[in-house]
DNA sequence: GATGAATGAGGCTTCATTCAT
DNA sequence: CATGAATGAAGCCTCATTCAT
């Protein structure tokens, strides 16, 4: 971290690149790919989209399934706060924040460029997966286990299998063709408490 | 004259169509696009693979998303039997023969492909949906149905939300990047079942 | 002529050929040719046109070039009656079908097509010729001739070159983009008659 | 400021367009659309007899249609010299050039391009009019007042039907079939002039 | 003889990528 | 470094023609 920044104050010679271009691409790059998937988005969709030349993404990446890879790298979970929620609130807290992203235009467009394209780009997977499912789950699976201590779950729940659940259960909801409400949540909650 | 009529099979004049080429492009079709993607497959390829010309394609389909279309049309959910078992037997049976499915090479894949080509070819999603999701889940409802009278689960069980997490996490699961152990069918099983 | 007499009194062997079905596939393949060119022209067109099969046109005749040859040769001239009229009246007469039959839908169309095939179909030029150009030109020079037996034209007229001008000028008139009025009869055949 | 925005050639970037090449493909457009015709001329042609790649053409026109607009939009009657000459000599060297750009191989082919497409590309026979036609007949029209002036023909001679008839009776002596010798320009020009 | 099916060849157009200022 | 231009390789689709009943 301390090299990098270092290496950031060598004064670069040769005109800059502008910073805020990488973004733009990558911002586009990603919108585009959502919308139309990884074969159809088009470098020169990209170009004109952001304004720039194709020479000027060539320069940074080396070719189409680069710039995807770039573009899903760069993927945060930016997931809203859950600040004050604990135990099972906090899981229907985070849960909602997810149904929120699913919901959003191309909202589970990202999942099927990754699927499709896993045989051809795997990186796009892999990434997806880092930035994108494994925080999420983890955020999920903490909360559990706070539930868990809370008394609020069973001692002996299983918690990677409670979290794919209610994660893969979004994913199974929209396959089906059914809407995704707000009680969506509460409903699968509940499905994995005893009520007993 | 009416008899004639009823039961005159029309004789078709003119040169017959090979019967088996429908079915071996149709196949190509599905393999192609669950191997490369809606975009990535091409009316050549197909010809190719299915040793037939493109002529002899477009003479029975309007163009790529119709036979892509009619590939997916002719999906038909194979399940082997689950004879013989009830209860949550029957769901675990049938849970197994799901994961056996998503486990083929490609087994995600045509999935990926219903989610990206949502917004350009609709008829793909609408289609899988009904060839596949929907039969598979009627399934599976039925089974805990069954569980239910049988007291295997819970009076007041959410059903629908138990179908959707108990398909949803092999989503959930093949994303997260794990694997898909035939144990886990156990465990998504008793997830949902309080062993209080 | 006789002799085709009596070759068509040999019974053929086999199924006739329905004699009008001919007719037909010349009338749609002139049609077709007027409305889209030689090239644009397809057979397929010309066999839904006419409600047969494309075999059933190639068994009559070899290729594209031979049928829109046999459209074109089986054109005749079918100049309405000029009866009852002599000299310049004449003339003015079989102008006006003339401009009549230009006036029709497509009525310089094949004209564009004889020209642009001129190269690569000649046969279509040289029936062209023969079967429209030819005799409507003989009519308008005998026409003339009258007319200069009977003292309307000059003695020594060019009655070839009149015959050109009065005919060409209707393809004049047409590249010029003016409409052709009735009046240009009166015209035409006033300018190249002195009046002194 | 102001000085500045008015002289500023606008420096263009980027790779800077091969300057004939415009040009090239052009004229390649217009013979082979000469020689083949609209419908027979491919792109394909076009870029291999202009030594380019299909999308150098695709970059400067939208598609064929285009491009053979463009090839017609750039005619002008290249007209030699008729200088020094005055009333019926200026009409019959006038003449004498028209005859000679006939008579160059494919003369009449253009023709037959505009009429063939008239229906479907009906700026082609646009374009022909206004670069070609209208130029060539406001010449001759000019030439034959002058005429008409110098009192070499008559006062109320109908110097459009004499424009019409000198040039049409050009085409119409090419579809007779005939060959259109020097002396057609006499006899033509002759006819129309009382020599009472 | 007539039909519907099949095909090889080719046409238009676009894309990812590279070049030349 | 950024740009507009150029390109080889496909991709989709159609046509003239032939085949097999």
């Amino acid at each position: 971290m301390q090299a990098a920044i270092q290496t950031a104050k060598i004064k670069p010679t040769g005109r800059p690149r502008k910073p805020e271009v990488e973004a733009r691409i990558l911002d586009v790059t990603m919108q585009l790919m959502c919308e139309e998937g990884f074969s159809r988005m088009s470098i020169d969709g990209i170009a004109v989209a952001a304004g720039v030349s194709k020479p000027t993404i060539y320069r940074r990446w080396s070719g189409k399934a680069d710039i995807a890879t770039a573009a899903l790298e760069r993927l945060r979970l930016a997931e809203p706060s859950v600040e004050g929620k604990h135990g099972l609130d906090k899981v229907r807290a985070l849960l909602f924040n997810f149904r929120k992203s699913l919901l959003r235009p191309n909202g589970m467009a990202l999942i099927g460029v990754v699927l499709t394209e896993e045989r051809h780009n795997p990186e796009l997977m892999k990434h997806f997966r880092e930035r994108i499912v494994k925080p999420r789950r983890e955020m999920v699976a903490t909360a559990l286990e706070e539930a868990r201590a809370m008394g609020e779950i069973q001692k002996h729940a299983d918690i990677d299998a409670m979290v794919t659940m209610l994660i893969g259960s979004f994913y199974g909801r929209y396959l089906s063709g059914a809407s995704i409400p707000p009680g969506w949540i509460i409903r699968i909650v509940d499905a994995l408490v005893c009520k007993g």
